[in-house]
DNA sequence: TTCTTAATTAAAGTTATTTTAATTTTTTTG
DNA sequence: CAAAAAAATTAAAATAACTTTAATTAAGAA
């Protein structure tokens, strides 16, 4: 991949639209753009731009697979209930943690992508109902 | 679910055994002790012991899901290269960090489930030579 | 024991994603 | 610019991982 390609262009231009995004939504939003760019052409192009270190790829509990634009370093916490996605910021560069792994376990963290579960607000309202 | 049926408990003796499993690596341990057991049994009693907060889902980049035991608090780091997880410890629990999470996005950490994500020692060194 | 509920099995079905083979587009080079 | 080579695309088939279904069996309560 050294410059994009036509339906590549759009792929990106849809990110910026979208919040994290499954590869089905991305298809329906190029697909109104272009309607003649296939399914598997949005495959083939989110793993190029994974591989390149341009978009990220997050991994829910349910349902399938979500990716970002890497812009800025932020981190993710997803509701266990509704699989939702929320962004947020710490300074988990402190060396500290970085060290304490390596030191563990021998894994260099490279790409931050620090991932939490919890309960989403609408979701803690809405418990109380069913179940 | 109050107790165990025979497949369950097998199952977890199973856990006890095997480091992050898959479905596919239980099914094949449980197999060997109970070659009654279907696979169709052991996904539902994953699905069980993971409503029943027994075990932990990992999600990885590629390939199918892993599992674990809570047992301790413990947290993961996979290897973005070859899919190995690694387990540490770190005090995560600071209440700083799930306040401002909270303040953030509105959503309550209730397990302290981190994922990072990062190059392992074996994966560092090989990749040297290919690509 | 008989009734009721829960658990299991095997097979079929589903979902998300990847691979393949044929075609088209883009890039390189003479 | 034209021919050759490389890269990207499409549609369809294939795969992998997991879930659902329908029929059967096992377990617990009355």
């Amino acid at each position: 991949m050294n410059n994009y390609s036509k339906q590549r262009e759009i792929m990106l231009d849809v990110f910026k639209k979208l919040h994290h995004p499954t590869a089905e939504e991305i298809y329906n939003e190029v697909h109104k753009k272009n309607p003649v760019i296939s399914k598997s052409t949005v495959y083939r192009n989110l793993n190029v731009l994974l591989k390149n270190h341009i978009i990220n790829k997050i991994k829910v509990l349910t349902g399938p697979d979500r990716f970002d634009l890497i812009e800025k370093k932020h981190y993710h916490v997803i509701c266990k209930n509704c699989d939702d996605i929320f962004d947020f910021i710490y300074p988990f560069e402190q060396n500290e943690l970085k060290k304490s792994i390596q030191k563990q376990t021998g894994v260099t963290i490279i790409i931050n992508s620090v991932t939490l579960y919890g309960i989403c607000k609408k979701c803690s309202v809405s418990k109380n109902k069913e179940e």
